[in-house]
DNA sequence: GCTTGCGTTAACAAAAATGTTAAACAAAAA
DNA sequence: TTTTTGTTTAACATTTTTGTTAACGCAAGC
């Protein structure tokens, strides 16, 4: 039968974000998308013409709108340590709606490098460039160590992001359940605020 | 044709490491592991039994030897801040010899849930419990700001270990060859006592 | 020299996954 | 009603990879 107008290229690609980036179910096959889609697993061909190809699409889109959501904050006319503050907050948040993806990316990175080149090609503007008048200001008025835009970028991502990547290493290691580990990102936000920053992260009014 | 006394399963092992944990072809197949090591196929049977418990012992062994020396510096009866250096030291290098070892634990951990728990299993003492006291005390004393040492870990390994996982996005992001990102990670080793303690790092005399 | 056993190989079998096709179907247009 | 067009399906084909087996060879011990 047919399901309702045109809608199932959306329901496949929702369900397969949903396994590969939600579940963390890495090497699900088509016929599991097809199944969790509930439609046949030549439609997937039909739509995407092979599942490299829909790979694609899916972590185009999905590195898109992370990009879109996190690194213009970067952009935004702000105070730098309240831009960075913001910043913390949106890789979290994202993070923890797609508690796969980071690996994602990073697995298929590896795998392959055209996809790196790919996804670096669009984004224009490197992170660095956006931030690196605000922190020499901030380094130059004594308010930070001295610290390349390289550096401090990958510092700040690598303490967002890298809880994710390793959850279930450190959830095991520590014990912690499920809402335990929910409870232990959202403390990061701080945490992480004062790592960088060595003060208090102010209290969102 | 016999190769030379039994070391045949040495060989393999070796050259499986490389592929894997070295060059980072993380779906390198059977046959591609036995024409590296210069043998039938079936001898990886022979030996291993399958490809997923050849992937066990391998990632087995790859730990345990990460874990000894990294993890028993920790326990050395060192001032804090000097043990401190010794593991982010030792961290960097270790990843420096083996750079796609990180990438396969992770993604081995998110796939099975099973080799996470006997990875941990063997964890006898966690990481936190070893530097608890000392963290505490350098808190006490108002040398740090308050931390708890579940975070403080994170916190550590997260900026050792990241830039190893998005080695090929940074790389290709900010534009550096293979020597230049050789020379950022090193770097590294100050920038993160830095970060974490917010001054300088003794240099090793 | 014969046997025994391990290491080795090629050839085969099976499994798991992807990709293709022709035909059925449903809805809108003619 | 018939045609047409885009969607969907089942059945088939192919590819890729893993796993098995039977036989061969070499070296040690009898």
């Amino acid at each position: 039968m047919k399901i309702e107008e045109a809608q199932t290229e959306q329901v496949i690609k929702e369900k397969a974000k949903e396994l590969f980036f939600k579940k963390g179910l890495i090497k699900t096959t088509t016929q599991e998308i097809a199944d969790a889609a509930g439609v046949n697993r030549a439609l997937i061909h039909y739509y995407f013409r092979s599942r490299e190809h829909m790979l694609s699409i899916l972590l185009d889109e999905a590195m898109e709108e992370k990009r879109e959501r996190v690194k213009s904050i970067l952009s935004f006319d702000l105070p730098f340590r309240e831009k960075i503050a913001r910043y913390i907050d949106a890789i979290i948040t994202y993070n923890m709606t797609y508690p796969y993806l980071e690996n994602f990316i990073i697995s298929e990175t590896v795998r392959n490098k055209d996809r790196t080149e790919a996804y670096c090609a669009r984004n224009q503007s490197r992170s660095s460039d956006l931030i690196r008048d605000q922190l020499a200001e901030e380094i130059q008025q004594g308010r930070l160590a001295p610290i390349t835009p390289e550096h401090f970028l990958v510092n700040l991502i690598a303490l967002c992001n890298y809880p994710m990547l390793a959850k279930p290493i450190l959830r095991t290691i520590h014990g912690m359940t499920e809402e335990a580990y929910h409870e232990f990102l959202l403390e990061r936000k701080q945490v992480i605020y004062m790592t960088i920053f060595n003060e208090e992260m102010p209290s969102v009014s």
